[in-house]
DNA sequence: TTGAAAGCGCTAACAC
DNA sequence: GTGTTAGCGCTTTCAA
């Protein structure tokens, strides 16, 4: 801003840059009267600390970096809400970047804000391709909602949920509603959101001993970029009775294409999603949906990861957090 | 990350700091031969700059500070996300900041942000308490969504939408739906929207020569806290027939108030909002709405601030960008 | 309780 | 084309 700095402030405090420097880090050391006189010539001078210069200093630089593959997708708006909210209140500030689930686009992220020196990282990984311990070195990385898979993923904090028990419940619940040709629309394989969801859709298939039909299983992208069109040929070409939506992303696609070809909800198809927003409980018909504590994710995924930057040397945690599926009428034939 | 830096990689490839420095800049006063040496050795090392030292030296970081009321609005999501994808293209990044509309924590987050040295700032403001020249000296600053009444607020670029007309369409379009009781629910009138919007809703009832009744009127927030006991009492108390919701926070309120008390909507209730979101097209009944182009807010804010960054000097600017109303079916009488 | 001085990693005159 | 040198603004020994 100015050009005040601590040299400045020593000068009229009549004191040393030490002096100003200790009164600026609270330390005990210094008197009180000294320490109040600098205040005031601080106030004064309306100085502010360079924390670039404190940074390269003290190796800390109070800032965490955030990637997730899209804000837009509300479960990490959420989630990068209670990151955000503990930061402020532990005194972080922290950096924002969107993948869109390009592995490329998160490795470059990851330099740059290396380079920026955060002093950790939280990250929704987008592939499998990148070797996390080469890009950030020792600087601590708590992972959330997916695991990554590639070189070393298994040396981080990671924060998941209960992806194949969530789609389970989801698609017994449908089976027992009477449902049959149970489409799922999902997103890449790849990811643990990915194919756990998958997973529970199966066994859930074959806890009733109901036959699977590959042809209802749709692997598009979680940003629900082909959700609509999967949709579509679902509903057209597929026979399909009812449709599980492996995030919110993707239920708008399937929203859009049921309300083009006009298929009645839930009674000639059942509908169900995994991701619970307020919304799905306001609109009609209401839409079932399987909830995921998300604020929680992103706050104990902060917590973890300010534990390691205080230097927890404590064994890799990997914790699971419950989720909770909410019938409601889309999911329930009349 | 670990400890290699410009002198060591210079020391390896046998030149001077300066000579890797230039490197690093892409400057074209080094023999080809040599930077491809340099570079090697980097790569060899794993080197990463350190951009603190960078910054502290050159005076910028390459990073923007933004600030938004609540990040879960999806409004300022979206607003986000057009930010930080033009960030991203220009090599930037952003840091996140959530005030709940409070000026003293907005002024603590511009105070972290201007001594983390961020090369400029995007705000949309909590309070007109705020004197933003004495907290950012000469930053660049742009003002988003509102424009702060404060000392000095005059000085800085600002981008609105088209409240008061946005507000005045939606009205009418109720009234000339036959709805007569006409309710707004809204947030703090000291914002530019809530005053806009306010006086939208007033204009619509004097160009249709319709009396105002001031019970109709609610001033809530905009974060949503108290939209649905407004709703409650609109609905209760008041004999309301329409409510038109200053935001999609204060909708869901409404929303959830509605639905409680078991309201039909649109028959027995109106039902309109300002911001329009993806499943409001999708859900019974569509609701009404008028369309914000809100990530376009996002990157015209922040090619506005890139612009000032570059030491642009021309006059400040204040735009307003167009908002669209589209009729659905929660603002139509049967 | 205070200060002098070195140095974090980098860039930018200025010389050669 | 390349190197020398002096800081950017701060923290941190070490000494007093």
């Amino acid at each position: 801003m100015n050009h005040v700095n601590i040299s400045v402030v020593a000068k009229k405090a009549n004191v040393s840059q030490t002096t100003v420097s200790r009164v600026l880090n609270n330390s005990p050391l210094v008197k009180e009267s000294t320490a109040e006189k600098v205040r005031q010539v601080m106030e004064d001078l309306g100085y502010t600390p360079n924390e670039l210069a404190r940074g390269l200093r003290s190796n800390e630089t109070k800032t965490v970096g955030v990637i997730v593959s899209n804000v837009l997708n509300p479960f990490f708006t959420s989630m990068v809400r209670g990151i955000e909210d503990l930061a402020n209140k532990a005194n972080y500030n922290i950096m924002l970047c969107n993948t869109d689930e390009k592995a490329e686009k998160e490795k470059q992220y990851i330099q740059a804000l290396v380079s920026k020196r955060v002093d950790g990282l939280i990250v929704a990984s987008a592939g499998t391709k990148n070797d996390y311990t080469a890009l950030v070195g020792n600087k601590p990385v708590v992972f959330v909602d997916r695991r990554p898979s590639g070189a070393n993923a298994g040396k981080f904090d990671t924060i998941l949920v209960q992806n194949k028990e969530g789609s389970r419940q989801a698609v017994t619940q449908l089976i027992e509603a009477g449902y049959r040709r149970i489409a799922i629309i999902t997103g890449s394989n790849i990811s643990t959101t990915g194919y756990e969801r998958l997973a529970g859709y199966e066994e859930a298939f074959l806890e009733k001993h109901l036959p699977l039909d590959r042809s209802l299983i749709k692997m598009g992208d979680f940003l629900g970029h082909t959700a609509y069109k999967n949709a579509i040929d679902l509903i057209q070409n597929q026979d399909c009775d009812a449709i599980f939506a492996a995030n919110s992303m993707i239920l708008l696609g399937v929203l859009k294409a049921a309300a083009e070809i006009g298929v009645q909800i839930p009674q000639q198809m059942g509908l169900c999603v995994f991701d619970d927003l307020e919304w799905m409980e306001y609109c009609r018909p209401q839409i079932t949906a399987v909830r995921q504590p998300t604020y929680e994710m992103g706050t104990t995924a902060m917590s973890y990861l300010l534990e390691r930057i205080a230097g927890k040397k404590e064994p890799v945690r990997e914790i699971r957090l419950p989720v909770t599926l909410t019938v409601r009428e889309s999911s329930q034939k009349k």
